[in-house]
DNA sequence: CAAGATAATTTACGCTTGTAATCTGATGAT
DNA sequence: ATCATCAGATTACAAGCGTAAATTATCTTG
């Protein structure tokens, strides 16, 4: 299941809610982020619905919304489709270009040091 | 400057290459890899050359084709867009989610170590 | 119950992409 | 000089996407 662009900020705003939240809500959520016409973001729910990535309730006179694909299935779609394309599937090589290219943080750096640590002990 | 999936492909042909590459070539190169037509990989170069991202220097009947855009600026592009958008800029969270995904290899493990000790070094 | 408000569904439209076929212009052979 | 060949350029066309307006269905209120 392909999520857009568009579509995936949507799916943040749900994601981030414990509960199922009605259209006017994610509006509500998304006005300071995007710039988008009320119907802009019912188009993209719709969207959503047909593509089987969020559910519906009805609510009396609306519907609520929630979503079905969780927010770690799609990381890890999005991720890996990266790592496979650009990496060959590795992730030394993906870190060693962000480190080339000064995107690895002194806080990154500590907590790498600290993850892989773990991992150490684990195997 | 933005690369389609498909176009990707045959910046991947010219970016394997020392030399520029005639049409033919990159054909060829991409006989294995795509079932494309011809005609398919003639359009694709077409928009990267409108996008800019390839030049094309005139050899007789033909014309060679080189790329612009280089490789390492488009990984740059294409894993700093994945890195912002899914991991609010951070590292060390993209890396800890693919280690809950099982996509740390021992090797990349081993990798990592090397890496950080560098850096440590550095700074 | 009729009218107005409101939420959802449908339709719209231009751009990009994947996938080609067709047309055109240059080159080589007769 | 003419014609066939072939590479490149133009055109095609459906699906997906960003962006939204128009239409329809559904409550609420007078």
């Amino acid at each position: 299941m392909r999520i857009s662009e568009a579509e995936s900020q949507v799916m943040a705003v749900l994601w981030a809610s414990a509960v199922a939240l009605p259209a006017d809500d994610i509006v509500a959520a998304l006005a300071d982020q995007q710039d988008w016409q009320p119907a802009t973001i019912k188009t993209l729910i719709n969207r959503l619905l047909n593509k089987g990535a969020i559910d519906a309730e009805r609510d009396g006179r609306r519907y609520l919304y929630r979503p079905l694909l969780s927010r770690e299935d799609w990381l890890q779609q999005e991720s890996a489709s990266l790592l496979d394309r650009l990496f060959g599937g590795r992730v030394a090589p993906l870190v060693a270009h962000f480190s080339r290219h000064q995107r690895l943080s002194k806080r990154d750096l500590s907590e790498l040091r600290k993850l892989i640590e773990t991992l150490d002990d684990d195997r």
